[in-house]
RNA sequence: CGCGGGGUGGAGCAGUCUGGUAGCUCGUCAGGCUCAUAACCUGAAGGUCGCAAGUUCAAAUCUUGCCCCCGCAACCA
């Protein structure tokens, strides 16, 4: 990974598009930014985590009209809904654009400039098939799918920027930037991509046809087009219209997480605009994949198609992120099911991590009425406790700098696991009876090695972990061994996971 | 032959680059333990690693051919 040659971090979300309500997808991106966030927090990089709205377009001018609002009120109101949102899945996000900001129509103008100073933007006569139902062009293989109605031949005068000038630019540094589109075989697919011809890029509409949006600043009768409008937000919200010096700071993002759906405009045209701008190039595009519901029809006919997000409110926030960080695979789609949610919360969360919390309290309350005994001498199993969980510091921060998230999740249960397992082995509640002293360095072994996982787990699921580590008196400590002091008393306390019972 | 990814015990994945006893989680069965959220621990059953041929002392791993699944293919968030 390439990522980190700089001490700092941004990472930003794709805008999300204010037609529709949020969905689970829009919520997997954003705790996923939220964790790298967290992370590299943790790591002690200065963190900028982007997420926000985009708030122009027809769909936008649609939308509003059907619900009888003016565009701004209707864009108003969903912000809202995805500002609880974010509120509700605990997202710590340090900026929040929107595009029918000030701030973001003067980059983009800024940028329309500077684009067009530099050569960039021609005027041309567009003629295509155009869909008035749909309200928008369409192309030849659409016309002939026949999904579309009232196509006419249609010719309308556009604003191009010359996309083209920079495909091999483009080309090369895709081959000498390993890292910056990932997952690998998405990368390849971008190459594939401009292996034909690149065209140029519409990046007009006439008022006339499409009034909502950010004015064309050398011609009045124009918007920018949605796409032009929308990527330029990673840059105006690192100060590219009004802030010089905190642009050099965050500029180039380290990365941005989008769906595999717009792999292209991120990876094509965003970096040929960043060439005709004359400024550096993300270090990282990464494309995750999508959640289906369910298997289809199987699911409909059990009636099992339930929200996502509906189960926050039933198991809380934290089950919720952790499910849908360990369960989906790098890059490829992944199944949201209630089975296997069930599943996961109870075999990692209910059996591993919250039954071992209710082991070592329970047991150093009966015999260490509560408080943390001394570690006294370690032994070889000690040892072997101590140093998985040491190395397993650098395991979890190379694993998250590499964006290996379930991989990571998986190795700290592992430590969970591998302590329930020694408890098994050294019996505490058996050597108490002889030896209280060797009992006491049992019990801080596995106290500890739960603490750290507490740690580890905490970018995460940030509130459980905290109720973890303020009942072992610990919030606020490094993963460091023997951090957890002897002699604090342990808080009472109910189940972290209730089981759940099928 | 458009480009690319993949096919590993019932399920989901790792291992393939750098050939050499096929690993993890869940599930199933049997036992153990009894501190704990009927949790935890141990053991077992279960795989011709898509098919075929080749290279090699040795192939899931390299080569070739074939079959099947999936993604991408431009202005459509």
């Amino acid at each position: 990974m390439m990522m980190n040659l700089r001490s700092d971090f941004y990472v930003t979300t794709p805008i999300y598009y204010v037609n529709d309500n949020p969905h689970i997808g829009h919520a997997y991106t954003t705790i996923l930014a939220d964790v790298l966030a967290r992370y590299h927090r943790w790591q002690g990089q200065d963190v900028f985590f982007l997420t926000g709205l985009d708030e122009h377009g027809q769909k936008v001018q649609q939308a509003a009209q059907g619900r009888g609002l003016c565009e701004q009120s209707h864009c108003d109101e969903l912000a809202a809904s995805f500002v609880s949102l974010w509120q509700k899945l605990d997202i710590q996000n340090d900026d929040f654009i929107r595009t029918t900001q000030k701030r973001h129509i003067k980059a983009v103008q800024k940028a329309l400039r500077k684009i067009d100073e530099g050569g960039d933007v021609y005027s041309s006569e567009y003629e295509g098939w155009y869909s008035v139902a749909e309200e928008r062009f369409i192309t030849q293989t659409e016309k002939e799918s026949g999904q579309f109605r009232e196509i006419k031949r249609f010719k309308e005068r556009n604003y191009f920027f010359k996309m083209s000038k920079y495909q091999q630019r483009l080309i090369d540094y895709i081959n000498t930037h390993p890292g910056f589109i990932q997952p690998e075989y998405r990368r390849n697919e971008v190459l594939g991509f401009l292996r034909q011809p690149l065209g140029d890029l519409c990046i007009s509409r006439p008022k006339a046809r499409m009034g909502w949006g950010i004015e064309i600043p050398f011609d009045k009768d124009y918007v920018t087009y949605v796409w032009f409008d929308a990527l330029i937000n990673y840059l105006t919200a690192a100060g590219y219209s009004e802030d010089e010096e905190k642009l050099r700071n965050w500029w180039p993002a380290s990365v941005h997480l989008i769906g595999k759906d717009i792999l292209t405009t991120h990876a094509v045209y965003w970096p040929t605009m960043l060439f005709a701008l004359e400024l550096p190039l993300p270090k990282t595009i990464f494309a995750h994949g999508w959640w289906l519901i369910g298997e289809t029809k199987m699911s409909k006919s059990l009636g099992n198609v339930i929200d996502p997000l509906s189960l926050i409110d039933q198991y809380g926030v934290d089950p919720v992120r952790y499910y849908l960080m360990r369960e989906m695979v790098l890059g490829q789609d992944a199944h949201f099911t209630l089975e296997s949610f069930i599943k996961r919360y109870n075999s990692d969360l209910a059996n591993d991590f919250g039954n071992l919390l209710n082991r070592v309290s329970g047991l150093i309350g009966k015999y260490f009425n509560g408080s943390v005994p001394l570690e006294g001498t370690r032994g070889t199993p000690e040892e072997e406790i101590r140093t998985t969980a040491n190395n397993l510091v650098q395991k979890i921060q190379d694993l998250i700098n590499a964006m290996r998230v379930h991989e990571a999740i998986e190795e700290i249960l592992q430590l969970v696991r591998q302590v329930n397992k020694y408890l098994e082995v050294q019996a505490p509640w058996k050597v108490a009876k002889t030896n209280l002293v060797r009992a006491g360095t049992i019990l801080y072994t596995s106290t500890e090695a739960l603490r750290i996982s507490a740690v580890l787990l905490s970018p995460v699921m940030p509130g459980r972990t905290h109720t973890v580590l303020d009942i072992l008196g610990a919030t606020g400590t490094a993963p460091l061994w023997g951090k957890l002091k002897a002699g604090i008393k342990l808080k009472s306390h109910e189940a972290l996971f209730p089981r759940v019972e099928t």
